[in-house]
DNA sequence: TATCCTTACGGAATTCGTAAGCATG
DNA sequence: CATGCTTACGAATTCCGTAAGGATA
């Protein structure tokens, strides 16, 4: 048995069992790929996949528990590069964040920029993507952390941390009538809020889920006109006229650094909090252990390592 | 990387850093290990053996850390193998115990007989050692299970399980004059015991330790005429008038079926536990599982399994 | 000087890719 | 009939043991 082997199992099962994708993945040729494969079947005496006919279609019973385990073992094989990475030079390295756009452009410059000064020679990776993408990622090994605010607490395999908490808020044009409200020192109602064309995240970013339930429960029908990704995007839209804003608090000097209002929104929507996670099993680099500290400093070492040493539950 | 190089360096640290001795326990040769050794350093890029000149001294402070990994990795593949066999046929196999010889003589073989019911094609293998090598056999892999009432609860790598717990008993000949106090019903006490001389168990083994502790918290100077690892060797002397005997409560029928005299003693030395161990992070085939079961029906399923995959703890 | 590790070398075994063959949707 | 897996074969590489060399307690 060799770590190749093993590889084209766990690749097989992410690929979606086709070995010529697996062959590509891993620079080799797809017959060879087929072997490992058999190899290891043979040499536990076990199948591995489900075949249908000559293709392979799925996992085996047995298959799924062998692959657990061989996944743990990789995860360890990795774990003995990054930690002999960290001790030859833990000043150096490749510190990959996947997130989203929103904590990327408002959340993270501050602690990219405190993490820089601290390791100036750690290179920063910063992949941006949708939060479920983001959760693939940090599982697959592709990055060594996710920081988003939706789908992240719900991985066994995830260690997942919550770092601060944040609100929604409304932005609209000058001179926009929701104004008035506030000069009155009225909360602007959800009610209100129904009677314009609003412009908010994507469905499964940013805290858009807290958006939708507040009507639902608030029985009141929301004429969500656009969505994106982000507030930058979002802010374009609003200057423009096309309806009133939500979007994540932490956007606001942003926003009206572009001439736009905010309008407090916190009594409409849930809170939503901001969590950072990292794969279960994983040895954290001495870099990375500083980077969560530095984005959310209530966290001690020992908390951190007994999280992400800990079983995956079940 | 592969894994013969680490089971080199794995092996060379169980070895106390004499390859020779590695290579003749990996049946291979000398140079083949000194030469996987330093491949892997080389491919690390981390000093993982101190060296002294040519000869390796001890681990360096990375090294102990990559060691704890490779440790894990190597778990790992012999879950895999185990859990292979338990795919294949959960019914065949070899179950190893590491146990004292009182578990083995007294209490494992109704649980044994039970187990050997249920399992008729799993050989057992009965490893009786002292109850540091107990755990040193689990803890190496050598064995699935280590049952002991000593010294498996303080290694972190082991979880361990209480599982009944029992009193000592003195014993002694026909026509002994603390029976006298039976017939009173009177309890023997410290201050009587110290009158005898007194044979029991090795330091170290089955409940000597509270022995010694009741003696000198009661101020009394107990004089141990002679100890040994089993009750059947305590139970000849006792016959041969040599001294009182203090033994396991489980020993009790042997004991009188040997037409010796047994006395309760639960009121002068604390109750043990006897105790039951595996390494954490193996994978438990079924066998082993049904065996834990049996010998503490007690434990769930569920329970066994969340503490043996628990993380090592610090 | 005996023990223990390293270096050097050559044969053996393994590994892997290419090319051809075959099944299936 | 194109996609995808298997088989067959040969070349290249890797692996490993033996033998000789050198350092240290």
């Amino acid at each position: 048995m060799n770590f190749q082997q093993l590889r084209s199992i766990r690749e097989a099962s992410r690929c979606g069992f086709n070995l010529t994708e697996v062959a590509n993945i891993l620079y080799t040729s797809q017959p060879g790929v087929s072997r490992q494969i058999r190899e290891v079947e043979e040499e536990l005496g076990v199948e591995i996949f489900e075949r249908n006919g000559k293709r392979l279609t799925g996992l085996t019973e047995p298959g799924k528990g062998i692959l657990q385990i061989i996944e743990r073992l990789l995860v360890e094989a990795e774990n003995l590069q990054r930690a002999s990475d960290d001790y030859a030079d833990h000043t150096k390295g490749t510190l990959t964040i996947a997130t989203t756009h929103t904590q990327a452009r408002y959340v993270l410059p501050r602690v990219v920029q405190a993490f820089r000064h601290a390791f100036p020679e750690v290179r920063i990776a910063l992949q941006q993507s949708s939060p479920e993408h983001i959760a693939d990622l940090v599982l697959s090994g592709k990055a060594d952390i996710g920081i988003a605010t939706e789908g992240l607490s719900q991985y066994k395999d995830l260690a997942s941390f919550a770092c601060y908490e944040w609100s929604h808020v409304l932005v609209v044009p000058e001179g926009h009538p929701l104004l008035a409200c506030v000069a009155n020192n009225e909360l602007v109602t959800l009610k209100d809020l129904a009677t314009w064309p609003l412009i908010t995240y994507d469905v499964g970013f940013t805290g858009r889920g807290h958006i939708d339930d507040a009507f639902k429960v608030g029985g009141e029908q929301a004429d969500i006109v656009l969505t994106a990704m982000d507030a930058d995007v979002i802010a374009q839209y609003v200057a423009l006229g096309m309806g009133v804003g939500i979007v994540a608090s932490m956007a606001v000097d942003s926003l009206r650094a572009h001439g736009l209002h905010t309008i407090a929104a916190s009594h409409l929507f849930s809170p939503n909090v901001t969590r950072l996670a990292v794969r279960r099993g994983t040895y954290l680099r001495s870099f990375v252990i500083d980077f969560i500290q530095q984005f959310s400093p209530s966290l001690s070492h020992q908390e951190i390592n007994r999280e992400v040493t800990a079983a995956s539950g079940k």
